[in-house]
RNA sequence: GCCCCCAUCGUCCAGCGGCCCAGGACAUCGCCCUUUCAAGGCGGAAACACGGGUUCGAAUCCCGUUGGGGGUGCCA
């Protein structure tokens, strides 16, 4: 196999909104290349429309990221601070005769071409000699003949006839360059070998190769691959106003990254034999991208659950105890941090562990321990206690029994077992009763341990908090 | 409208001319395990969009149709 050249791969979003998670595909993708090839990942953010760029975007960016555990190696580059160079590349295009300036309004190229069988702008402005100064627009001259073809890494070679491209804008009137120029100039600069991103770019990619054969200086053209889509359940493209698709709202939910870039990695993609789950250095070695399939891909939360839980099952229990942390007391916590009796938590982890698919789900599980006032769910007390004729006499035989000194799991577990089999009922049976009573939910943790580490007094309080309500209702 | 892309179970993938009356995973259904719920184990149902070619042979190659998507902006 002949020795590849080192690869320079970028990925450039643009900070108008929440970063999600079709974003992170796409940068996940491109760091898997950089980091097989033993080659640079660039960040560049994308800010040339100065209206709907924000810095706060950007910031969001930058963590989601991190949070995934993708670095970069260079940048991150703005695209807002390199304006000299846009517009010494337009000058360029100007001088050569390769593009022209142009002062007509939206409107008015709508009027004029309405009728014309081709759409799209008209080449009014082209031999009208009009100087590039503040106030015209330069548009790109292209060739009315010939075809443009974009060698694409997972699509083959697209082609485009030329006679389909209008002369299109790469300065505005304002000054500000146009992505399809700033990129160009970018990736010139930047010596991008690879350009990765998603499909709704194939469209424009002509574009950037009539661009580049002018101010490439011959430099050959960049590998592109274009990846497909992630849509919504309704086959649509993610849009990041319709569907809830950020990554920080996964991240808030308690999914880890390792397992959201693992499910991530897999959405267009599988290693050769098959395997689901990856390591990020498998990944790695693996990840090709001429592997990548051709077809959009449905953003599928109940398979990320599904890896989210395997990934979390397989964390030590220390380190999973660590990371619920912040989802029991921290930034998305629910308890006071007083309340929060870490010991236990610790004690009970093993079995919580097993039990949750994300993170977000551990305060619910262990809420019968933490949350303050304690009061149990009302629909499973009604089922459960106050509608099950024996309850009341189970709650007292467990109450007595608490009281006689049952306190570890096996002699709660004994003290039910005798109720069970005086009254040949299975332990499922009987231990409904008990469990709503004191952990407040018809499902749970494992009944006797957790009463273990409620605590003698707790239990008995709310076994008798139980049977007066029993008792209330006659 | 025009340009471009895509098309295997509900979903994500495997399949790159014979190993496929199509395989794995999620979801779903049933059973087992079981102190609830999970987890785990076992099993079931479930797809090559359609029509033409090419070929001894097509899920795989070609053409068309249909369907879906993306683009069409002085957004990226």
């Amino acid at each position: 196999m002949t020795e590849l050249p080192v690869p320079r791969v970028r990925f450039a979003p643009s900070p108008t909104g929440y970063f999600h998670v079709g974003g992170a595909r796409t940068a996940l993708y491109n760091w898997c290349v950089a980091r097989r090839g033993e080659g640079q990942f660039i960040l560049r953010i994308e800010d040339t429309d100065r209206e709907r760029s924000d810095a706060a975007w950007t910031e969001g960016i930058l963590s989601a990221l991190s949070w995934l555990g993708i670095t970069w190696d260079e940048g991150p580059y703005f695209q807002s601070e390199r304006r000299a160079l846009y517009a010494a590349a337009a000058e360029r295009l100007y001088a050569g005769g390769h593009a022209y300036a142009c002062d007509c309004t939206r409107e008015a190229v709508e009027a004029r071409t309405k009728n014309n069988a081709v759409p799209g702008y008209d080449g009014f402005c082209r031999d009208r000699g009009l100087a590039f100064v503040p106030g015209h627009a330069l548009r790109f001259k292209v060739p009315d003949e010939g075809t443009t073809v974009v060698s694409d890494l997972v699509r083959g070679e697209v082609e485009f006839q030329n006679s389909t491209i209008e002369d299109f804008v790469v300065m505005k009137s304002n000054g500000d360059p146009l992505y399809v120029l700033a990129v160009v100039v970018d990736d010139l600069d930047m010596q991008v070998t690879t350009v990765i991103r998603a499909e709704e770019h194939l469209p424009t990619t002509p574009k950037a190769v009539l661009l580049w054969g002018v101010l490439g200086e011959g430099r050959p053209l960049p590998q592109y691959a274009h990846l497909p889509v992630l849509v919504n359940e309704r086959r649509q493209k993610l849009s990041k106003r319709r569907d809830r698709v950020a990554v920080e709202d996964y991240r808030a939910l308690g999914y880890l990254p390792e397992a959201m870039v693992n499910y991530l990695a897999l959405l267009g993609w599988a290693p050769a034999d098959g395997r689901e789950i990856l390591s990020r250095d498998e990944l790695v070695a693996e990840f090709r991208l001429e592997d990548v399939n051709r077809s959009p891909a449905f953003f599928d939360e109940k398979r990320l659950a599904h890896f989210n839980g395997l990934y979390i099952r397989a964390l030590p229990t220390a380190e999973f105890v660590e990371r619920c942390r912040p989802f029991l007391y921290g930034a998305h916590g629910l308890f006071e941090p007083t309340s929060v009796d870490e010991a236990a938590f610790a004690r009970l982890a093993p079995l919580v562990q097993e039990r949750v698919a994300t993170l977000g789900e551990v305060p619910g599980l262990v809420a019968f321990l933490f949350a303050a006032p304690f009061s149990p769910d009302a629909v499973a007390f009604e089922k459960a206690v106050l509608r099950d004729e024996s309850a009341g006499e189970t709650l007292e035989h467990m109450a007595a029994a608490v009281e006689r000194g049952a306190l570890d799991a096996a002699d709660l577990r004994a003290a039910l077992e005798q109720i069970a089999a005086s009254t040949g009922r299975k332990l499922g049976k009987v231990q409904a009763p008990v469990r709503v009573a004191t952990l407040g939910a018809a499902a749970g943790l494992p009944l006797f341990e957790s009463l273990e580490e409620l605590g003698r007094e707790r239990v008995l309080e709310r076994l008798r908090a139980a049977m007066a309500r029993i008792d209330e209702r006659g």
